[in-house]
DNA sequence: CTTGGGTCCTGTGCGC
DNA sequence: TGCGCACAGGACCCAA
């Protein structure tokens, strides 16, 4: 799935596209993703301007000016595509905009008022969108329990020390658990484990306070890195605009197995493990 | 409380 | 060419 770095990347994508704008037409195709759509969701779409967009960790929130914020996410195939207006057709003043035909895993079609269209297509349907109020925005049951914004002033080596001490798990499972920092994915839990020096398999209240300082800025360094370059693209995401980001030919070890350590003078091999059902890239010569 | 495993769904790439 | 299996960026839910 897209992590906190193409989620960013996708929302500052949207935000030109959408901000200002009224959806003038919500053509929900299917009842549901991974969870129900929100009851009426179509006509609670349609009509609304949109003031702003957020993200919240791996989440995008458009605030709407009829009080709700609509809620996206991309699970682990989910894109946006945005098909900019007919000009042709506009210029003749018909405002017919030719967009093309819906795809297979379209499921959500937003037209908005200068003719823009917004998809939402998701093959594995693993994403998720609904509606709240947007008063109460963060007490949403997806948002309510998340950690901190990794790249937020909260998220620093005293909070992540009182959060790891006495974790029996391992360290890869304590960097993806989205209660203690908040947008880590499988990729960047294996980067930042690498550019640390520390092993995915070690114990969470069994890494140094030394350690821990030293984890933080390399957590923050990835993920800045990756947003600079428009996220990772890998099978099928890409940005909105279809260009695809480059950061994954910036991977050290993901997806690396039996490929030779990059540390200088460390000489190892890139393994996989699986922890917790997913992947683990690492040197298991230089991380500890 | 923490922790591990199963689950949802489709698509792709590989070995045979 | 076809077939079955492993694997894929997430995260909820439940059992222990």
């Amino acid at each position: 799935m897209p992590e906190l770095p193409e989620v960013e990347t996708v929302r500052r994508g949207l935000e030109p596209v959408l901000t200002g704008r009224v959806i003038a037409r919500a053509d929900v195709r299917r009842p549901d993703l991974r969870w129900p759509f929100p009851p009426r969701m179509a006509e609670r779409l349609t009509g609304v301007r949109v003031t702003a967009l957020r993200r919240r960790s791996k989440y995008i929130l458009a605030d709407l000016d009829s009080g709700e914020t609509l809620l996206l996410h991309l699970g682990m195939s989910g894109r946006i595509l945005i098909h900019a207006a007919d000009a042709g057709r506009a210029m003749l003043g018909e405002y017919v905009h030719a967009h093309p035909a819906p795809e297979t895993h379209d499921h959500v079609v937003l037209d908005l008022d200068d003719g823009t269209r917004i998809v939402f297509n998701d093959p594995r349907r693993f994403g998720a969108m609904d509606l709240m109020p947007t008063a109460t925005a963060e007490q949403h049951k997806l948002l309510a329990g998340l950690g901190p914004e990794p790249l937020g002033n909260a998220f620093d080596a005293p909070y992540l020390a009182g959060r790891l001490a006495g974790r029996r798990t391992p360290m890869k499972a304590a960097l993806l658990d989205q209660g203690i920092v908040a947008g880590l994915g499988n990729i960047y839990v294996c980067e930042a484990l690498f550019r640390s020096g520390i092993s995915p398999r070690r114990l969470a209240g069994n890494l140094s306070r030394a350690r821990i300082d030293r984890l933080v800025p390399v957590i923050r360094d990835v993920l800045s890195d990756a947003i600079a370059a428009g996220g990772s693209s890998l099978r099928d995401y890409r940005q909105t605009d279809g260009e695809l980001g480059y950061f994954q030919h910036s991977f050290r070890v993901y997806g690396r197995e039996g490929a030779p350590c990059i540390t200088e003078g460390c000489g190892g091999t890139v393994a996989r493990i699986v922890q917790s059902g997913r992947s683990s890239f690492y040197c298991p010569h230089c991380q500890r």
